[in-house]
RNA sequence: GGCCCCGUAGUCCAACGGCAGAGACAGGCGACUUAAAAUCGCUACAGUGUCGGUUCGAGUCCGACCGGGGCCA
């Protein structure tokens, strides 16, 4: 039966349709097992599946396979993060409903991931643009806006003017939107904000406690929070030149150990005195507007020339009312930033630097690195930012930069002005708070009504969800929900009189800060999540995603965590205990004759020696191979999952998404790599025909005794099971196609040394027991080709529900064991003895050896290292 | 500019501080075949980016540098 070529086209279908009959994935909350909550990050409904998809799912499939195997309840589901940008744009470009393009996109992704053959439980399947998601959502804002966790403030934004909309700082890359790539503006809006900042603190350090997170996420993460650790000095104002008589200014710094190398004071353009002077001096106020054209952004900033302009202002040094400071107003300077306003010590920071070389106010530095001698440090164009001693600084002279920090702030705290301390220890971040407003049509509605008399006043939680209306139009730009004829107009919940509805819509990383909750109950109408159920599945064992999402979506999912439990929704902080980035799909890159890209399906590639050609299939005409980089339509090297399921089958495309390269790393599709994968797909069939001839049956009794080729067979078996296992659970899938590989390699070997008058019980045994651990290893990986292995062996029961086997770790000990005798670090002999050997008895062994003596020579050893079960190493 | 990750056969990659090779791809030779494909067998190929240090012993640890990538500025 198995001489015939395994044809996934009919048996990956076949053994869909079983374990659906089956209900095999179907996860019950009531299950008494241990659980396992395993999550790879869900799809945004585009259209079609890619290949970071087909990686990122079998990654997750292979542990949700094995965790089941090994006795878990296994929480394992699917959904669609179904708000966006791309809906309102297919709306406007093909005049079709965003609901319609979104449920067409997922319909069709659901049947190419079912093609997958992933053990999904598909009952707990959600999409956040469905009214049953988002009325919970709708309901999460209510209850954070009664915890005090929701805000609604103007706020200078980040204005995207080709998507019309608002953007968080985290969407703006290089000074561009993220989605449209268009250059952000500044605007003034009243926008709602979710207080990520009152987690700030908490947020940071629980990052510590992520021990399972990569150290690179983490490391972003605490840089995005950016917790610093400053000064808040009021700095005394001559208020014969404030205009407006002011008396002092406040300052953050994260340098008060710097105070006395400071050259001037700097405030933000929109600082309050800054708009007070350009009142009355209109050069002032030409440069204001000229600073607010370069953008907010920081890389705008540090890109931009520093510049500034002298408020003829002057400040008092905090410990020398003699020393006068000039106040500029300055580009870079960041009202959101502090207290809006900074002194400035150019000799240990460049951009105060780059300011004082353009407008003459010199530097003394503060701070001499520790192999320099003060009189002979001088700065010029590079600030020091390096560690050192104080100099130049009176009373700190001497000081290390810790102990002057101190200092500085032990002297200003116990300072008092005006009954207040002139300086103030102040730990600063860089995280804002999370603006959520969106004036776009194809989002969570926020559930607010604004009345005229009432204010702002919150949709009754009896009449949620506040939907979207299904009759709007995309033919002009802005908002749909604005311009609707009656969609607004509602009565206010408070006064009965005519009110306005909310028009904004929450930013589609609300949607994806929760799922992996609702996930837990996605049925319950009543409440967003049901506590005993979701208190038992949370935190997710396993989520495994995109590198791209280490900042964004993955803080935005931990603050949101932590509302919820302030909310009373969950009752944990963290909800992801394990984290796993998986590296992109790459591909070759192709030019045609044009010089335009050209797709791998439009051209064929010839091998010549080492020499690679490609030409195109259509004229011939020769095609030049680029460089290896991330699959993307515009370089047109993707390659599409359906083609490669239709012509090779789910099985080989998984497969060789999880050989070769480890998981983290980026893989490289190539033509090659999928036919070796199919090969073996062939070849495990072929050998699971020539393993079922030569073994015994199911559920045979072991014989008592074993020959030594039986042995062997066994013991291969069982160091694959094992290594098996510890790949698994560090996520080494590389490795477990290594050991896959190794195993078959064995046994087509041993199978190749039977003869037809071979009939003995043990090799029968130790041929089952070793073909059964090869499928049961590989099935997590190929499922559907595991099944119908384990079929042609003889069993009648699903290899998807199947316990996983038990390693015998006694079998891979061995009695004697050989080894290496190093002279001098280098290799000369082997020597074999007992397991239990003592070093004495190894030393005596290795002594006797020919080549030992050989090498030595006559010469006495000086040492004897034995590392038992390792190596030996006999120093002359 | 700072921090992080990665540099091992032609290629992708393995190797608790202990014999540099688990596995794959590509290559070469052979078997089967009228021939080819498929399949099977055999096989060459690196001393681990460079320089120094620690160690009985370094791909692995430390330092400096070179190259590639990432994050932050």
């Amino acid at each position: 039966m198995t001489s015939e070529r395994y044809n996934a086209r009919e048996a990956e279908p076949k053994w869909q349709r079983v374990w659906e009959e089956r209900e095999l994935f179907r996860t019950r909350n009531d299950d008494p097992r241990p659980k396992y909550y395993v999550l790879e990050m869900f799809p945004y409904p585009s259209g079609r599946i890619h290949m970071g998809h087909v990686r990122n799912y079998a990654m997750g499939d292979v542990v949700a396979r094995y965790k089941r195997a090994r006795g878990f309840n296994v929480l394992h589901p699917m959904g669609w993060d179904a708000f966006g940008m791309p809906a309102e744009n297919a709306a406007m470009a093909n005049k079709v409903h965003p609901a319609t393009w979104t449920y067409a996109n997922i319909a069709t992704m659901r049947s190419q991931l079912k093609s997958m053959g992933l053990s999904l439980d598909w009952h707990r399947e959600i999409a956040t643009c469905d009214p049953s998601y988002y009325k919970h959502q709708q309901r999460l804002f209510l209850d954070f806006m009664a915890a005090g966790l929701v805000d609604r403030k103007t706020a200078k934004v980040n204005w995207d003017p080709v998507d019309h909309t608002v953007l968080a700082n985290e969407q703006v890359i290089d000074g561009r939107g993220w989605r449209s790539g268009a250059v952000v503006e500044q605007r003034e809006l009243t926008q709602w904000f979710f207080k990520i900042t009152d987690f700030a603190q908490e947020l940071h350090d629980a990052l510590d406690q992520l021990d399972r997170w990569p150290e690179k996420v983490r490391l972003m993460q605490r840089n995005w929070i950016g917790r610093s650790e400053g000064l808040m000095v009021r700095f005394a104002l001559d208020s014969k030149t404030s205009p407006g008589g002011e008396r002092e200014l406040e300052i953050y710094t994260t340098r008060p150990d710097t105070l006395f190398g400071a050259k001037f004071l700097a405030i933000a353009p929109d600082h309050p005195l800054a708009r007070a002077t350009a009142a009355g001096n209109a050069d002032l106020a030409a440069f204001i507007e000229e600073c607010k054209r370069t953008g907010t952004a920081q890389e705008a900033i540090d890109k931009a020339e520093k510049k500034g302009f002298d408020t003829g202002i002057r400040a008092r040094h905090p410990f020398d009312p003699a020393w006068e400071l000039p106040v500029y107003v300055a580009n870079f300077i960041l009202m959101e930033y502090g207290t809006g306003a900074i002194f400035g010590c150019p000799a240990h920071d460049q951009r105060d630097l780059d300011f004082v070389n353009r407008y003459g106010l010199g530097n003394t530095p503060v701070v001499c690195p520790p192999d320099i001698a003060p009189e002979a440090f001088v700065v010029t164009d590079v600030a020091y930012d390096g560690d050192g001693r104080m100099i130049n600084s009176r009373f700190l002279d001497g000081m290390t930069i810790a102990e002057a920090k101190e200092e500085v702030a032990r002297r200003l705290e116990s300072e008092s002005v005006d009954g207040r301390p002139v300086g103030t220890r102040k730990v600063n971040f860089r995280l804002r708070d999370w603006g959520v407003s969106r004036q776009r049509y194809w989002g969570c509605p926020i559930p607010i009504i604004h009345c005229d008399s009432c204010g702002v006043v919150p949709v009754p939680k009896a009449d949620l969800p506040v939907k979207l209306p299904e009759d709007v139009s995309f033919d002009l730009p802005g908002n749909p929900l604005d311009r609707h004829p009656t969609w607004k107009a509602v009565d206010c919940p408070q006064c009965g009189r005519a009110a306005r509805r909310e028009t904004d819509t929450m930013d589609t990383f609300v949607d994806s800060s929760w799922y992996y909750s609702r996930f837990t109950d996605p049925w319950l109408d009543e409440a967003p999540t049901d506590r005993a159920v979701v208190d038992h599945w949370l935190p997710v064992d396993q989520y495994i995603g995109g590198i791209e999402h280490a900042i964004l979506h993955l803080l935005y999912s931990r603050f949101y965590t932590r509302a919820m439990r302030a909310a009373g929704h969950v009752g944990l902080d963290e909800p992801f205990r394990g984290l796993f980035t998986q590296g992109m799909v790459v591909h070759e890159t192709y030019k045609g004759p044009d010089g335009a890209w050209v797709s791998p399906a439009e051209i064929r590639i010839e091998a010549d020696g080492a020499e690679r050609r490609a030409t195109l299939l259509s004229s011939g005409e020769p095609v030049e191979i680029g460089g290896i980089e991330k699959m993307s339509k515009s370089k047109r090297n993707t390659v599409d999952p359906d083609d490669i399921i239709g012509t090779f089958g789910a099985d080989t495309a998984r497969w060789f998404m999880l050989s070769d390269s480890p998981p983290e790393r980026d893989v490289i599709w190539t033509e090659e790599g999928v036919q070796g994968a199919s090969r073996f797909v062939q070849r495990l069939w072929r050998l699971t025909g020539e393993i079922a001839r030569v073994a015994g049956p199911v559920g045979a009794e072991a014989p008592a005794t074993f020959t030594t080729e039986a042995l062997a067979i066994r013991k291969a078996a069982h160091r694959a099971l094992i290594r098996t296992e510890e790949d698994v659970e560090r996520l080494r899938f590389n490795r477990c196609v290594a050991h896959a590989y190794e195993l078959a390699n064995a046994l087509s070997a041993a199978i190749g040394a039977v003869t037809d008058d071979t009939d003995r019980d043990d090799l029968a045994f130790a041929f089952r027991e070793a073909g059964e651990v090869l499928i049961q290893i590989v099935a997590p990986m190929m499922p559907h080709l595991a099944e119908e292995c384990w079929l042609a062996l003889g069993h009648t029961r699903l290899v998807a529900d199947q316990p996983w086997p038990a390693a015998d770790r006694a079998l891979v000990v061995e009695d004697e064991i050989t080894l290496p005798v190093q002279i001098n670090g280098k290799k000369r002999a082997d020597v074999t003895v007992s397991r239990t050997a003592s070093s004495a008895e190894v030393e005596a062994a290795v002594m006797q050896l020919e080549a030992v003596q050989r090498a030595l020579e006559g010469r006495p050893v000086r040492k004897f290292v034995v590392v038992p079960g390792r190596i030996v190493n006999v120093v002359v």
